[in-house]
DNA sequence: TACGTTATCGAGCAATTACTCGGGTTCTGA
DNA sequence: TCAGAACCCGAGTAATTGCTCGATAACGTA
């Protein structure tokens, strides 16, 4: 690894439609890299040959290894943003009952990790972001949590708490269950059902009861 | 990366008492590399350099970079397994109540994170580990859900579920809190004692109720 | 003290890999 | 048709890094 050096020829903007084809073909391939062999197989001698172009086509479009990487996790990002978007919509259309919200932001969460669940786990948990590509990561979580927020409001006594409990919980839990699946005892279905159930309990309860939980007494 | 060829010089066991502290030293400087920098700044020549050891010394008692992490991370492991057993002994003690074993739960994961919350994260998503290694996490993980079904057997209609659902969420959760933590909006106590509220919540309500959940109806 | 065992040392080898650069090919517009 | 722009090529460079090996030093014991 080099020191940074001012590149001589400047990283060209691809202008022809065959540029344009060369450029998405060796995002493609880097995705699928990413995917099947994580970050530690990720090299670019092994991007350009798999996406059938030489390595110095591929330098001439990435600045360096990074700016592809963090290419690829914008357009995961884009997807997910424009997913939660979809749920959030989904849970005010049907009445922004409690139930509703616990399912839309389920659902959402479990499309973000079923598709390519490969590459989610590489990006998410592998591949070393650049700051910028990470607080847009951390804006998209923020967001969620605060539309939560307010959905939950008149649901119960303190939505920031319950906000982050929720969307975290279930991000996490998903997570776990749809990306990294080491030999799951349950199936995800069927644990994502239960997985609902437990977050309505949860905005079904009082808020601050006995320390011993006896049910409905 | 050279392919695997059989060792001149096999590897050394130590037998006097400055070996053993070299390779206490070596373990230590490794440990700190990888809580510090992750994986990525984990080379030989950095932990020998770190351990004031000569490279040559340190392979003389590891076989290959990849027996040092496991090392590490057997380590770490043993600790979670002793930190576990503490925590099924302490639900034990405390009666078996639904609430004790939540309690038991959440406090015995809290612990595992809290102590070098950086090497545990290195550890658990980071450095690529061995397959006997991962194996030894899997089954620590599936003796904690064992426990935990039979535990909760008294108290909800499918244990092995109801095992999985709180342990995943209790791991996963409290893991972002207390390792990732990337600006989380609340603190993590409070969102822990959220977090046991939650989980009481799911084991004390009924197995399937109605789709609108309205409490204790 | 003498000798075998144990421990330490570090220059350097070999493989990997991010990235360059000089030169060729294809396209486009006049 | 032709000049220049856009595009593509891939051998090669320099840095990093896992690991070896032959030599030297410290230790234990007779």
């Amino acid at each position: 690894m080099p020191a940074a050096k001012p590149r001589q020829a400047p990283v060209r903007t691809p202008k022809q439609g065959r540029s344009k084809a060369t450029v998405a073909t060796i995002l493609e391939a880097a995705a699928r890299i990413l995917a099947e062999q994580g970050w530690a197989g990720f090299n670019t001698n092994a991007v350009a040959a798999r996406a059938g172009v030489s390595i110095g086509s591929l330098y001439e479009y990435f600045p360096d290894k990074q700016a592809l990487a963090d290419d690829i996790a914008n357009a995961h990002i884009a997807q997910g943003e424009s997913l939660l978007a979809a749920a959030a919509g989904g849970a005010a259309m049907t009445g922004g009952s409690a139930g509703a919200i616990v399912d839309a932001l389920v659902q959402g969460l479990v499309d973000l990790h079923k598709d390519d669940p490969r590459l989610h786990r590489a990006l998410s948990s592998d591949v070393p972001l650049s700051p910028s590509v990470r607080a847009r990561v951390e804006a998209l979580r923020r967001g969620a949590i605060i539309f939560l927020e307010d959905a939950l409001a008149p649901h119960v006594s303190d939505p920031g708490v319950a906000a982050q409990l929720l969307a975290d919980t279930a991000d996490a839990v998903i997570h776990r269950w749809f990306v990294e699946d080491d030999g799951t005892l349950a199936s995800p279905e069927r644990l994502t059902q239960e997985l609902r159930r437990m977050l309505r309990a949860y905005l079904a309860a009082p808020p601050s009861s006995a320390s011993h939980p006896t049910g409905c007494a």
